[in-house]
DNA sequence: GTGAAAGCGCTAACAT
DNA sequence: ATGTTAGCGCTTTCAC
């Protein structure tokens, strides 16, 4: 490996003429500064991050833990903040916890000696009950992606998880249902229902506890099997809400398989608009979440503290939510 | 910082004592351990990775070029290596190329000075004309998910995707179609075309270029509008094969909205299996790629290279695809 | 503007 | 089994 002291050597000069010459200091007068330069083309010097590191103390890496990227909702997060990394100069370095509380534990304590510059962490699932190790962590940190009550300790860029079920709600409301069902992946998804809650008790209805079916894990077979449910009962929903489009599209197909046509007969909305739900059939109407804009606030928000080497305010950051019309809502059928 | 010379004082031992403590190293007296380990809990001390890996040489990080994790596809390939990584105690660095030659050269030049253990790149599309670069880096490289012609001086774990079209013909051939059109992703999944004009030889038909549609990119968009210029066409195809799973769902929707049933009037195959196929309105014939199998093969290959300190031989790994009949493939009607 | 010295926190090689 | 001595390759501080 050749280092710095065989490119003084070669240029005639000292290393730290060198070092200046790398970091493009300007104090290094013109000529010595094309000395070095050819004689770092000439050998093919790259310098050691590593070493910088050790002795800067900051490394260009930021750590992001993230429940799963193989899901569309997490993916486009991950890929707003390598592009904001990327833009900056910053490194990614990823860690998925998937539903796995113990994992997110090992994850983050192998992280925390790891000398990031800051660490970013999507989703409370798994690593909501670790706050206070997140807390004691010494580097800058941010949370996105919030579902439950945000720790107040801690800056958290989130999406307002309450008006997206409102929104959802209110949508179906205006569309004239009164018989709603919910299908949701309970607790998670808590704050969902709720709004979807409020936005039902402003036209008279109340949406109680039994009029939500539980789709653990939130994925399409849950939905489904949940769908099965809702249609078991004695009176027929004339809507569902889910939590998710995942559940959606699995509810969805439920109903096809039983003969019910969306939204002829019953509507469908869910929460989240990912990629397949325009694809979907019908088109899916739904709740678009600023999944880009949260992740890249989150990491703007780090590099910032970085920069200025501040820690991050604990601040709280609600960004909106809004109905996106498609074709699996309709009035309900008159009978 | 609390460093080990802090714990060695306070343990009244040297710095190298504790060095074998923390390392786990058995050269160390019970009860030297003891106190050392005293020390370590009293002041909380944590070792500095960044000064292990400058006097070890090694990070415990791998890299990992990938085109993008917004695909199904790939998303499943980052979370198998993430679990090999994971399992031997290494991290991930993550940097995706989202179609972009040049993005992929700024990651590779920034990756490569970063000090990492090893480097994974998969996918061609981005980084095929980088080949060079990947050979002259001076650590353990691989390459996974290649579609083109693999380059002899890398190790590659990859599918056999002229069998992958293959398979997808056959299929068809075995149906009995003879009226085949093809919608791929050209020039970039010729091999897989390849593979299904073999099959289609086999049974005496000729699929010539005029029968492959372009679908730019591999996504839905794109096969819904090389779908509608197959049915432009004078004489109906009773099936088509598509390069991707993605091409084939678009694909889909425009005979739907086309009012053709698939399969009854037209079989519609694919390849990749997605996670979507199985769920598509109908369920999608296609062909499987092995992609956590290749994942963990390639991550594996280079962590037992880290291991036994030996260079990855050059070697290519090609596994195997298999049909996956589900319902949007039929016999042609008969007319 | 450039050079000399002193570290960053750890591991490696050898001595005891 | 433990201590001593040198680095790893860079940046920082302070002379000149």
């Amino acid at each position: 490996m050749v280092t710095m002291d065989d490119v003084a050597r070669r240029a005639g000069v000292t290393k730290q003429t060198v070092s200046n010459v790398v970091r493009g200091r300007t104090v290094v007068s013109p000529d010595t500064r094309a000395k070095v330069e050819a004689a770092i083309a000439e050998l093919g010097y790259q310098p050691n991050l590593l070493a910088r590191s050790l002795a800067t103390g900051t490394t260009m890496t930021v750590g992001f833990i993230v429940p799963t990227v193989a899901n569309p909702f997490y993916s486009v997060v991950v890929e707003e903040v390598e592009t904001v990394l990327e833009e900056r100069g910053y490194h990614l370095l990823l860690a998925t916890t998937r539903g796995d509380g113990e994992r997110a534990r090992r994850h983050l304590t192998s992280l925390s000696n790891r000398s990031l510059d800051a660490l970013l962490v999507a989703g409370d699932r798994d690593l909501g009950e670790h706050v206070p190790l997140l807390e004691r962590l010494g580097l800058p940190v941010a949370l996105c992606m919030w579902d439950s009550e945000p720790p107040s300790a801690l800056p958290v860029v989130t999406v307002d998880f309450e008006k997206a079920g409102y929104l959802a709600g209110r949508h179906l409301c205006q569309l004239g249902h009164r018989r709603p069902v919910v299908i949701a992946d309970v607790p998670a998804h808590r704050v969902r229902i709720e709004g979807m809650r409020r936005a039902f008790a402003e036209v008279g209805v109340t949406l109680g506890d039994e009029a939500v079916l539980s789709a653990p894990g939130a994925t399409p077979e849950a939905g489904y099997a949940a769908a099965l449910l809702a249609l078991a009962a004695p009176e027929r929903p004339t809507c569902v809400l889910t939590s998710t489009d995942a559940i959606a599209l699995g509810v969805t197909e439920a109903f096809r398989h039983h003969g019910l046509r969306v939204p002829e007969d019953i509507s469908v909305v869910g929460i989240d608009d990912i990629p397949q739900a325009a694809h979907a059939h019908p088109p899916l109407t739904t709740v678009g979440l600023p999944m880009r804009r949260m992740a890249r606030d989150a990491a703007e928000l780090l590099l910032n503290a970085i920069r200025d080497k501040q820690p991050v305010p604990p601040d709280l950051s609600l960004l909106s939510p809004a109905i996106i019309r498609r074709e699996s809502s309709a009035p309900p059928a008159q009978n």
